[in-house]
DNA sequence: TTAAGTTAGTTGAACGTACAAGTCCCTCCT
DNA sequence: AGGAGGGACTTGTACGTTCAACTAACTTAA
């Protein structure tokens, strides 16, 4: 869809399901949207000629285009004895959130409620589509994952279009500072505080941190990296904190750890990652290095992963609950939908604790610092 | 009604109710009609698009304009504009079954699908659930990862069902024999042959073959490896053909290997195993036990997941398209329900060659077979 | 004979113009 | 004060033109 009656067309369908046009409002004029997006009244017409078959709009000629009121009509689509739940994801297949989709998908199915999935793919172009696919059809429910949830999200009003219209939703993982939504997380900044504490028991001073940018776990896990540091009264070198994006995860941090590890006044002791991904790839070039784990260089992951208990050296990790996540995001969604009404955020709202799994990839600070490579 | 454009409108309209065209016979081209009626072309596409949204007709580029077939669209009680694809699999998130899925969701959701999933967990039982489900909605098309393939299916009926009722549908992954679906798949058979034959090549004379029973997958591989031993002319000894049900994925292949390990007599020198995932499993047994890879024993995967290239040796396996193959379904699916006919299973099955990527984890048999622990 | 281009014909998208028809509000006349 | 009229604005119908994208049939060359 790049034609330019469509993007007309999605403009002011966005901003129906948005709530920005309430039922029976005059829309812009032709002229004035002619003028906006710079086409010829033709291709105006067009976008708005098929508002109106599918719904959306009505028009008044001398008076102008209105918003239709869609709530009289609504049970015409009558899904009412299928229950359906959307969940919204960044990625489907990355890593622990297949977990997480399946613990929530298994309580649901349990309970006769049928799963649509939809991806971002981490953006928030993306997000708006499938938001704006969840409004126009009727759930029943909705999970989030939101999208580069330490951004501040373009999306916003389509979150408080689904309160105004009723549905309830809750966000999982992260969510967004501007609402106030229910939500199923667990303490990052605690998480990324223990991570960091237990190294400096071991007597580690020098840590580096990797952090993903854009997503409100990184930026809590940091939160706790540093709270650590001034609670242990250990001095903090900026220089040892790198931070990346999503779409660089697999080159930016890989290579900025590489050349940190050829310098030659190396001096970090201990390394903590934002996950399990990240920690493997880092143990990937530390292999060919020859730097020994945990003798030369500690490590620690989060999320404990399947694959942080599979590999050579067993990585010491923050417990993530996962597939429990889901089912508890599950579980809520149901009550919610079965009470019909949005309660108190605080009430439904789930922190899971974090939890540290020692294992072999981290071990007190050796005696002697040198890189005896 | 006097304006021109519903002149023309309602000439073409009675020339399909009174049966001068027929469904999918093509009628006059706009230039014609222009002619005909001495109107400029917008009019007459007005008036062909008004009946192609009251679904009278049907626009092809390049082609011209189509009759309607009325007939099929009785049953579109409900979900007219919306389309919807209904994704049945065993697990939602083992393994490589996460690529697949968002393979397929990727391509579906660009394409202004949406994505129904439902997993079956392996058991006859969940799948007839969910198979009446599916079949109690609407849902356009079905991409269905078959459950326990290797075995009878109860649930025939259902697909049977589905095909009585023109729901197209397509297999992924493996087939029920008894069925003949549209199916995408990759020549397990010939994978095992590659994973067996490789080895043999380097000299193997005595290879362990580790394969699950209950997937039409695990059997076929099997027969492979059946193959590939017979064609070289190489003795095939039962003892070292161990199969697992996928309940006991995690313990009984393992255990099993570890007490061949650690025979006194242990006489093999290869492993092929049904999957990365199983190979990652015997990897952390070798490593208890102080075997070299690939010095002592050579060990061959299957999937070439990314796990595969993340270990620290490096797994020399068979390629799986997985996110391709998810994308191939998807493309396959809208192209069966475009065509609104069931054709024949053969044009539209998919077979992948398989392709073996050559690592760390298999070499030449070794001078001494002698276990040198 | 087969495969690769070419071409004519088709729908798709977009621009522009003109005038008709309906609505709304302001102004002016009674 | 109240009604008539006029203008500004809105949508409706209709014309014309251009190029893009696609399809199918035909032609040509290997």
């Amino acid at each position: 869809m790049k034609t330019k009656y469509s993007i007309v067309k999605d403009f002011i369908k966005s901003k129906i399901l948005d709530g920005t046009y309430q039922p029976h409002q005059k829309i812009k004029s032709e002229s004035e949207l002619m003028k906006q997006f710079g086409v010829s009244r033709h291709t105006v017409r067009l976008a708005i000629g098929d508002l109106v078959t599918e719904g959306w709009l009505y028009r008044q000629q001398g008076s102008g285009t209105f918003c239709a009121d869609r709530s009289a009509e609504e049970n015409k689509n009558a899904n009412t004895n299928n229950k359906n739940i959307a969940i919204v994801t960044t990625y489907i297949s990355d890593y622990i959130f297949p977990s997480i989709i399946r613990g929530a998908e298994a309580r649901l199915s349990e309970n006769g409620y049928q799963v649509s999935l939809f991806s971002t793919n981490n953006d928030h172009e993306n997000e708006k589509d499938i938001l704006m696919k969840i409004l126009s059809q009727n759930f029943d429910g909705v999970i989030v994952e939101p999208t580069k949830s330490a951004y501040s999200n373009p999306n916003i009003n389509f979150y408080l279009e689904m309160e105004r219209l009723g549905i309830p939703y809750l966000m999982i993982h992260a969510y967004y500072d501007e609402l106030e939504p229910v939500r199923i997380i667990m303490d990052d900044e605690q998480g990324g505080y223990m991570q960091t504490e237990h190294l400096i028991k071991l007597g580690h001073e020098n840590i580096l941190g990797f952090f993903k940018a854009d997503d409100a776990q990184g930026t809590k896990r940091m939160k706790g990296y540093l709270k650590a540091h001034r609670e242990h009264q250990i001095p903090i070198n900026p220089n040892n904190i790198i931070t990346y994006e999503t779409e660089n995860k697999r080159t930016e941090p890989v290579e900025k750890f590489k050349s940190l590890l050829e310098k030659q006044d190396q001096s970090f002791t201990a390394v903590v990652c934002y996950n399990d991904e990240l920690a493997m790839s880092l143990l990937e070039v530390v292999r060919e290095t020859g730097t020994q784990i945990p003798d030369d260089l500690s490590i620690v992951g989060y999320d404990d992963s399947l694959f942080a208990d599979l590999t050579e050296v067993k990585l010491t990790s923050v417990v993530h609950p996962k597939s429990k996540m889901g089912e508890t995001a599950a579980d809520i969604i149901m009550e919610l939908i079965k009470e019909r009404s949005i309660t108190d955020y605080k009430v439904k709202s789930v922190v899971f604790t974090p939890e540290l799994t020692i294992r072999e990839s981290t071990k007190k600070v050796g005696k002697l610092k040198v890189k005896n490579k």
